[in-house]
DNA sequence: AAATGGCAACTACAAATGTAGTGAATAGGC
DNA sequence: GCCTATTCACTACATTTGTAGTTGCCATTT
């Protein structure tokens, strides 16, 4: 598995539209990113480019010859490699405190509080 | 409340020393991270200038006449300003999903998934 | 064939970050 | 009073990030 690289704020986003849905051609990639940031479409060429000498994306030719982007990583894997570094920055790399912090910090459902009890006592017996 | 500045990796460091005592001299601060981070005291002094700056410290002349440094805001607030953005970024702003995602890739003890889920029950009736 | 419209490749450029060095002012120690 | 160590205030400089612009090439359209 090749390790999880460093991604950016901005690239994340490519990321994510990559991750959703594979292969997209840089434009496919601006139309999806469109609604939510307003880029340019070199600014999100920028971004491929950086993500491929990242070793986050890598392409591939489609049938009309145009370059087309695809994930590198697992996104879980990204997920894990990020978090570990927050948790690692802002919770000195403790789990516990990390937990704390957001089941104070934010409003959940019963049913989602349901669910994450249920997901703590599996993570026990594994 | 002065609101969270952006605090980066490096800075974070800083602020810990500072969070954990202060006022500190510039000097302190490097002999307190001297361990950790083997940094020169000019970095140090650059970073706590640019703290300074974003508003995250205060300083105050000691008994001795130098420049001494301490929090303008709290652990608590930027702390949760880092999560916000970081639940944002990687999960959506959704608390679910990145509680799951942490219940399951750490190890926890019995004991710290009792208060866990001690703490999930208080969240709710709050 | 000449113009046009995309895509690719390269270049640009400012702000933020990481990591210091230099030089001036100052304050104690002798 | 002069030397030396500490502090300060500036400056430095490479990388990374955010956000594009410019130009060359190619295929498609008149």
């Amino acid at each position: 598995m090749p390790t999880a690289p460093d991604i950016a704020e901005s690239e994340w986003s490519v990321m994510e539209a990559l991750w959703e849905s594979s292969p997209q051609t840089a434009s496919e990639v601006t139309k999806t990113l469109r609604p939510t940031m307003n880029w340019a479409e070199n600014t999100v060429r920028t971004l491929l480019m950086r993500l491929v000498e990242k070793g986050a994306l890598k392409t591939a030719e489609n049938a009309s010859g145009t370059r087309t982007f695809l994930p590198a990583v697992k996104r879980e894997a990204c997920v894990r490699a990020e978090g570990e570094s927050f948790m690692q920055r802002i919770f000195g790399g403790a789990a516990k405190p990390l937990l704390v912090h957001f089941a104070q910090n934010t409003k959940l459902t019963a049913e989602e509080v349901k669910e994450l009890k249920k997901m703590l006592d599996q993570s026990l017996n594994s």
